[in-house]
DNA sequence: GATAAACTTCAGCATTTTCTAAGAGCCTAA
DNA sequence: TTAGGCTCTTAGAAAATGCTGAAGTTTATC
């Protein structure tokens, strides 16, 4: 997530930056109107964060531009001005919420959040695994390798769930049991085997690089590269 | 514009509803938190207008529900409590924006003139939805496979209208039953297996690609690649 | 109210997945 | 090279899940 902030003052905008990169947004800063309208038209933001009082060009008006230029970006107001004039004026040149400093943190965040969460419903978050030419589709339960989708139950979602996201490392036995089942029904036989068995008759193609290594008297090794 | 505005005071409802009007905008209201889930369900609003104290459920619940029931429809609360905690919580819900009671009514209006402007309502409205060779009229309330028209009832109907729209993705029992019933009758049995087999009869014709494949232990995939 | 249609429930059967167990085959170290 | 341990493979049992049809209940309609 793409946050753009518009602010002049570095005592704000440092720790604020601070914050937001610790919440795993990605920030932009710029100091002036001109150079925020540069920035917001050139990269793709998921949210403007502006300021109002800046030097020579004013928050209000840099939205107001942004809008006429047809930027659809979500943007919130961060501003001194409390008046229910300046708020109206405000969310009619096209703002999308409007915080007055000083702010809470956490009511920040929380509006935050809540405009990301409009902007991003289109472009589905696909949680996707990738290793060698085998995909993973988490959400929909399905791998794809050559361009084929295939079927997987649970149990075998779930063990080429851990070995995709550890791809290259060696996995034990014994990890891959407390990883799998619970302490209460771990079962008593060589299930491992026989799940990874299965596993591999649905991944593994005649002529495609192996992905499935056996560790002898170790474990598993996931990856193309032996 | 359609407005649903859920509170049981009727003289905060009351004005509130009339300046709406003359504002050219059409408003529903709700007094309680299942009836106004229900109409939000039912129709197609533009934004919700919550109210977070009522009777039996408060504004919140009704807020994560219908989030829970995947409706997209931007949500305003309009609130007595003001604490920091109160409106993280609010937004972090589902909610689009927060006001505080005793509120202005020109930030209210400015407000929900910012939520309409975004109008994620995406609704294209193509009344006709097609997923291979089948056809989905929601208007006549019937399909088309095979050239031939097949009558759906309402529960069928609705089904259908989720996984075509949803075509190719995996719907989980859960997901699907969030969908199609109230929380407060949610049915206690496998309606879902029975309503399914309906369907099946009536859509799935032999020598045809399967459309509904189940994907054990999971749910339902709709679409003729399985 | 009577009737038909739609919806829900239930119980038994069918299918899929998971586990077990045992023999065959493979790897390594002595 | 060979013995002993480790892994693979397999078939079938057990468990979990889904499907089905009939019967009961609700809802809509005249």
């Amino acid at each position: 997530m793409n946050i753009l902030l518009v602010d002049d003052e570095t005592e704000l905008t440092e720790p604020l930056c601070k914050i937001l990169s610790h919440e795993g947004y990605r920030i932009d800063v710029a100091d002036s109107g001109d150079r925020g309208i540069e920035l917001a038209l050139k990269n793709n933001y998921d949210l403007l964060i502006l300021d109002w009082m800046l030097p020579h060009k004013s928050g209000l008006e840099i939205c107001q531009e942004l809008r006429d230029r047809s930027l659809a970006t979500p943007v919130l107001f961060l501003t001194a001005k409390d008046t229910i004039d300046d708020r109206v004026l405000g969310l009619d040149a096209g703002a999308d919420d409007y915080l007055v400093k000083p702010f809470e943190l956490r009511e920040l965040l929380a509006r935050v959040r809540a405009l990301l969460r409009r902007g991003t419903n289109t472009e589905s978050e696909t949680q996707k695994l990738k290793v060698a030419d085998l995909e993973l589709d988490k959400e929909n339960c399905a791998a794809y390798r050559n361009g084929k989708a295939i079927d997987l139950s649970v149990k075998e979602l779930e063990l080429l769930e851990y070995f995709m996201t550890n791809s290259g490392q060696l996995l034990t036995h014994e990890v891959i049991y407390n990883h799998l089942w619970q302490e209460s029904d771990r079962p008593s036989s060589n299930v491992l085997a026989a799940l990874v068995r299965l596993l591999r008759r649905k991944i593994e193609i005649k002529g495609q690089p192996t992905l499935i290594h056996t560790v002898y008297g170790k474990g598993y090794r996931f990856g193309d590269s032996p």
